[in-house]
DNA sequence: GTGTAAAATGAGTGAACGCTCACTTTTTAT
DNA sequence: ATAAAAAGTGAGCGTTCACTCATTTTACAC
């Protein structure tokens, strides 16, 4: 069996990958060729053929592998253990850390495959199962703090996390196409002070804080 | 002097545009072909590059004359003789509105002028003019009441803004692609509450609402 | 070493696309 | 009617691109 070992396979996947993102980042999807992918990975066109069956496929497997992990990320970064407004909390700064420092690209294969959606169904689909899973488990968080009487009765738990997501896609955008750092800070301020405001009334004796 | 009238040539212009708009809110802008705008349009390819030299010219006029009117919209359709939190609350409103019944297309319109972002600079810079132009008159909204005293004083106007309008290309994005119509009606509302909530928090004397 | 099968190569292929231009049709002034 | 000039046509040009395949290289068992 002169088959190469499978850990070599796997990680010549993920190099066709990397450079697949790494072109798509730079020109979008439809202008990327696949011998600017070959070039930037140092491989042959033939080689990278024998890993992905179409172009398109390397960009729904990005997708898949890279960016329908949020919600599963989001669970494990925050604890059972804490409030719901510390997760909630938690969770925007997971949001706004990922954008600034961690994963600053991620934010651009967004867009990238935002611009897909038109044209490609299964790129569609998999951008509304990302959507509907952080909603359901934002929703979740808000829910948990109605039960405990954290947060005010008639919340509506779906609308929040909706809004949530929206408002982290939408920021996300911008900040792809070069909104000032600046704004990032104030906006994780003031959107944890009305997300606060509203969920946390000052009506019954809580600390005022600020 | 053959030539046409003005009226004639203008009009057109505006079919070319027209054609270019369906076709491109159905395939995107690169896949788009200039055969397909012509066919679309009934028209031949030569008589589009008598209107426009490029078909990236056509794209970028579709952005300045369709996409662009935005702040100066929200400025004609608030009145200064209403309260600031009046005119936020209408604007959101235009804002629902027009994603739902008076131009749902140009949602999609914006999603595609996203996608093109990544490689075509002038793109990039009308969504920001666009960016800029919304938040300044929100901002400006937003700093009227804090004067007035209709508002917390120490509200971020500009945060604010900036929540506002990322959160309404959000809410554009994934409306173009499918969010259910129901989300929309909650957001709405939950917004509002959640920008009252922090705008005109109960302290002093207000009316409780709600 | 040597044999061998998988891995990799990259020039080539056929199709598609943006744009042109020699030509035809339409419109208006006289 | 006629002429002149603008408007409109669409086959064709040159280029680009996703993908193939005959051939070479590599990695491993013995």
């Amino acid at each position: 069996m002169p088959k190469v070992t499978e850990g070599h396979r796997e990680s010549r996947r993920q190099a066709i990958l990397d450079a697949a993102q790494e072109v798509f980042l730079g020109k979008g999807y439809q202008l990327a060729t696949v011998d600017d992918i070959a070039t930037k990975g140092g491989f042959s066109v033939g080689a990278l053929y024998r890993y992905f069956p179409t172009k398109s496929d390397i960009m729904l497997t990005l997708l898949e592998e890279r960016l329908s992990r949020g919600p599963e990320l989001l669970r494990r970064l925050t604890s059972d253990r804490e409030s719901p407004w510390e997760s909630l909390t938690r969770c925007v700064d997971i949001f706004v850390s990922a954008l600034r420092v961690r994963h600053p690209s991620t934010g651009r294969l967004l867009l990238v495959a935002w611009g897909e959606t038109l044209q490609d169904g299964t790129v569609r689909q998999g951008l509304q199962r990302r959507f509907g899973g952080l909603i359901e488990y934002l929703a979740s968080l808000v829910r948990q703090g109605v039960e405990t009487g954290d947060f005010r009765r008639d919340a509506d738990a779906t609308a929040v996390a909706a809004i949530l997501v929206s408002l982290a896609d939408g920021v996300t955008l911008y900040w792809s196409v070069g909104t000032p750092d600046v704004y990032l800070h104030d906006m994780r301020t003031a959107a944890l002070q009305m997300l606060k405001a509203y969920l946390k009334p000052p009506a019954a004796g809580e600390e005022p804080s600020t």
